[in-house]
DNA sequence: TTGAAAGCGCTAACAT
DNA sequence: ATGTTAGCGCTTTCAA
């Protein structure tokens, strides 16, 4: 059996009250008491029960990350802001990956719930689970942060890259090299592709370069196989296709497009420009280099985890929005149109 | 407050104990009493405390995972196949990471230890770790599963690829390339680099092909900087090596070793031969694309969640060693030595 | 088939 | 400054 308070209560000669007084050190004990009652502890190998503490106090120091996919790093790269700040603070960390799937993303969600996690940030949630009113009740019951999501909840707290305007960034980027017909390649179930897929279609209508032929839609943005995925599509399209440019809302999207490219033996940047978004550590390693637009993934997670906080330590009445700005990095995959 | 499995009786009129039966379904419960308690927990959106009920046993159905980085991709396949294999099971996962830092590599071990998880995965343990006693220690408390470690201890099981296989595998295949000046690069604290430098120094003296000058270490190899870390060295030794090869203990160090060639002008595989190790996605993706050992990541998770599934359905009984094989992947970067 | 009650390890209010 | 004790929500033995 494991050494347990009542053991340590015994050996000093004290009570189990005093005992835990020493430990918590949230009320008084006196010097030599206090000595001994640690002298105790460490002969026994004490370790408290959390398990037991936070069923006590009822709550506990466990906050819940879900994620669509671990196969982008760009949740790797949140993820590893959201550790490093709640481990700071001696909180941790339960993982549940959703597969982009919502009833998963649910099932994670209500996971968490049944075991009194004391918060939830939830990376790219569905957008199924965002019209029903699902998060409503959840954020009524427990601190809830969304990263890259754009719906508007009361009780939710968000933080967000600024994907209007890094869309509009990019695009206007590759209209100011000339080039007119762009396709937009995206995933599904994302708020994040949603809000770019806008952003293209007013910019292109207003020009009046729109073709709904241009948007293609690739399905799961994140899973392991986008990179294949998207060559596949792309492979398709291209050939019959008066594109001079691509705008793709991830940077694995944009990798599929690059390698569609190489089996067609099409120029990049001569021939076709493409520009990525995230700027996950691959946008740097594949040829050319992916002129892309930095989303701050570590950011984008320790301020989540802030706001989580803080919701935490405000009984979750606390709720903010926090919309960070984004930049392109203009790398080697985007030229002038030659046509 | 929230509905607890008193409000629950009291609404059914029955006791909290025939509620607990049907909950469980562990004991024989009338079927109306069914009926009616099964109508009430849906009325009243009663949800179990898993909390309560988890402390009440004395386990908890959550399992700790600890990897030392969350920037290399294999970390992530591993994970995904851990997850994928304990959500089946409805356990949960805390993951932790302890930044290839043996301190903070026990801190973790410590948290998971006060929150009774029922078991925990190390990816990659820490060398020192591995030296002094502290998980022997550990393995006699708690179901404990090592995924590529080689040291051998009696409570422990393990899931290995056969990384000194596989490192021979790389190095043989050079050696048929007629290479002879073969540059090893590795990195820091885990017991995967000791394995393959000693099936690289083994052949290579034996063959008389080895210098001490050949063996590199570029500090922590799972990093974000590692990518960047290794071309800087490469960078500093290339220009005034002789050697004709690299093999680099993983993909992301050959990346590294990739991208320094392309500063020095060094054309690949013509005059610089790459084999990397472990076969993430990048590897495809960068140019040309590497040539590498396979390591077959989500097999080495799930298998890993397997054992310890085992371990904690047989109290800590079964230990098993399960020792995966490699395979070489040929892909771009390695030609024949023209020197 | 059901209910009563002990107890899991700890915290915190109350008493001394 | 310290001890006593009532729970936290649940499972499980024991009795009925």
């Amino acid at each position: 059996m494991k050494t347990t308070i009542v053991d340590v209560a015994k050996k000093a000669k004290v009570s189990i009250a005093t005992v835990s007084r020493v430990i918590n050190g949230n009320y008084p004990v006196k010097e030599a008491t206090r000595e001994k009652v640690l002298a105790v502890i460490r002969s026994l190998k004490y370790v408290p029960n959390m398990q037991a503490r936070e069923f006590n106090r009822q709550k506990s120091t466990i906050v819940g990350v879900v994620v669509p996919s671990i196969y982008n790093m760009f949740f790797a790269e949140v993820m590893n802001g959201v550790e490093e700040h709640f481990t700071n603070e001696s909180y941790s960390l339960m993982l549940c990956c959703s597969k982009n799937d919502s009833k998963l993303e649910m099932r994670c969600i209500n996971d968490f719930m049944a075991r009194n996690v004391s918060g939830i940030i939830v990376v790219s949630p569905h957008t199924e689970n965002l019209q029903n009113t699902f998060y409503e009740r959840i954020a009524r019951q427990i601190p809830l942060v969304f990263i890259n999501s754009y719906e508007k909840h009361p009780n939710i707290s968000y933080v967000s890259n600024d994907q209007d305007a890094g869309a509009r960034l990019a695009i206007n980027y590759l209209l100011e090299h000339k080039h007119r017909d762009i396709l937009f390649i995206r995933g599904e179930h994302s708020d994040s592709y949603d809000i770019k897929e806008q952003a293209y279609v007013d910019i292109m209508k207003r020009r009046h370069y729109f073709h709904e032929k241009h948007m293609i839609n690739i399905g799961d943005g994140n899973s392991n196989e986008t990179v294949d995925n998207t060559m596949q599509k792309v492979l398709e399209i291209l050939p019959s296709s008066e594109a001079t440019a691509v705008f793709a809302c991830n940077d694995l999207m944009a990798a599929g497009v690059v390698n569609a490219c190489k089996k067609l033996n099409i120029a990049i940047p001569e021939e076709l420009s493409i520009v990525g978004y995230d700027n996950i550590a691959l946008s740097r390693f594949i040829e050319p280099k992916l002129t892309t637009v930095e989303q701050n993934m570590f950011l984008l997670g320790s301020q989540a985890a802030q706001l989580l906080l803080e919701k935490i330590n405000s009984d979750n009445q606390s709720s903010k929005r926090i919309m960070l700005e984004n930049s392109l990095v203009e790398r080697e995959s985007v030229g002038v149109c030659s046509r």
